[in-house]
Formats: structure tokens, C-alpha cells, sequence
DNA sequence: CTACTATAAAAGGTTG
DNA sequence: CAACCTTTTATAGTAG
């Protein structure tokens, strides 16, 4: 495993199929780190609340059977582009997430930072294929396939002596190739990647429970290292 | 500034 | 069979 065989160092981004203009990503998301969680939990209270959940992957099953044509007709703005990708790609501006709709009946809602903003996704894009006359599944059974968390150790972290000390099997480390250090936790299984500011994302996880297990196991190793205050 | 490097995960279609 | 395609997101390096 230490070699990849993957070797992604070029990206066939600008292959046969033109993007239009891909990505829009610079717009209104400009202040989005400078107001602190204003809405997200009025009742957390700040107090303990270090981890910071950044993306939700979920999983579920929209509607029987989609002519991913018909959708892409219903949503407007939706990129559907099968000889790219089987998907069809609808994004929502209000809830910053975006979906993906097979035609199978399966859909993946991606962006998402609560799960209430998955379910309001779903929702959103179920009510307009209804509109269009489609079929749809009433309440469907939500999957957390992965959760994105940040947490910040507010420690500088010593990336070269945690990767002798922490040991080959759990940690990678190739700051040439990447300044982040991949730490794999055995039982909640999740990746963390830790950057010397102290920064840590946590990556993998199904449920939040995870994140803060291996966040904790992670505080434990480095405590017990002497690598952490 | 952008875009790439690395991480996880689902979906389904294609290629090797 | 595996690996890639696409989407999202934090992190932080380098290159252009």
C-alpha cells in the first residue's frame, strides 16, 4: 500500500466532454467562516462544541425507476451527461448541497452540514419531480454514508514524530506529496488527517459518535506519545 | 486567484 | 474482478 498504483497525476479533467465553464465555486459563500454556527445548534451552546461537521454523503432511494432525460427537463439547471457519468447532477443554491439522481431509483445528497439540510435536499427534489408528474417515494430511509468533521486541537502538532511514533501500520506521511498526515483509527473506522497547525479532519464516518470516538482515541495516542499537551 | 496533491463514501456505467 | 468516472467538504502544501 505505500505505492499507489492509482497515480492520478494527470487529470483527464479536460477530456472529450466540456464541462460548460464547470464549476461556479466563488459566490456567495464568501463570509461563510467568519460567522460562528449562528443557526446550526441555538441550544449546544458553545461549550464543548469543537468538532465541526463539514459535509454529510447520504444515501437513498427517491423514486422506482427515473428517465434521467425526463428529470433533467424537470430540474432546471440540472447537468446530466451520461457519457461522463451515469448520474444525473442537480445542485440546490439554498441548501448549498447537491444531488445526484440515478435511474435506477437510488439518490446521493452531498454538501450537506446537518442532516436536516439532507433531508430538506431530498425533500426539495422529490417534491419537484412530483410536480413533474413523476412518481416518487413518499419517506424514504435515509443512509449516512460518510461525515466530514474538523476538529481543531489547538496544538501544534509535530507531524514528523507522530509518524515515527504512532507507527508504519496506522500512519502515512509524505509531506512532499501532501502536508496532511493520514492516521487510519482501527475501531471507529474513520481517517484523520492531521496538519501541523493542529487542525484535524476526520473523514469516514457514518454517524457523529464515530468522530468523536476517534477524535478521542486520537487525543489518547498523541497524550500517551507525549505529542500532545 | 485557480487547480492540483490526499481522505472517505454512495450511486451505476465503462474500461482494462 | 478492480479501478476509474462525478459530487461534496474541511485541511495545507506546491505550481501556474
Amino acid at each position: 500500500m505505500s505505492e499507489k498504483p492509482k497515480t492520478k497525476t494527470e487529470k483527464p479533467k479536460a477530456k472529450a466532454v466540456p464541462k460548460a465553464k464547470a464549476k461556479p465555486k466563488a459566490k456567495a459563500v464568501s463570509k461563510a467562516k467568519v460567522e460562528p454556527n449562528s443557526k446550526v445548534e441555538p441550544k449546544a451552546k458553545a461549550e464543548k462544541q469543537k468538532i465541526s461537521i463539514e459535509n454529510i454523503v447520504a444515501s437513498t432511494t427517491l423514486a422506482e425507476k427515473l428517465d434521467l432525460n425526463q428529470v433533467a427537463l424537470a430540474l432546471d439547471g440540472a447537468e446530466y451527461e451520461p457519457e461522463q457519468f451515469p448520474g444525473l447532477v442537480y445542485r440546490l443554491k439554498e441548501e448549498r448541497t447537491a444531488i445526484l439522481l440515478f435511474r435506477s431509483e437510488k439518490a446521493n445528497c452531498t454538501g450537506a452540514k446537518t442532516i436536516e439540510s439532507v433531508k430538506k435536499t431530498i425533500k426539495t427534489v422529490s417534491k419537484k419531480l412530483e410536480m413533474a408528474g413523476l412518481s416518487v417515494i413518499k419517506d424514504p430511509i435515509i443512509t449516512v454514508q460518510n461525515i466530514v468533521a474538523v476538529y481543531d486541537l489547538k496544538n501544534d502538532l509535530n507531524l514528523n514524530a507522530i509518524a515515527i511514533t504512532l507507527g508504519l501500520e496506522r500512519v502515512e506521511y509524505e509531506p512532499e506529496q501532501f502536508p496532511g498526515l493520514v492516521y487510519r483509527v482501527a475501531d471507529p473506522k474513520v481517517v484523520m488527517l492531521l496538519f501541523g497547525s493542529g487542525k484535524v479532519v476526520c473523514t469516514g464516518a457514518k454517524k457523529v459518535d464515530d468522530i468523536e470516538t476517534g477524535v478521542e482515541t486520537l487525543k489518547k495516542e498523541l497524550r500517551a506519545a507525549g505529542l500532545l499537551h
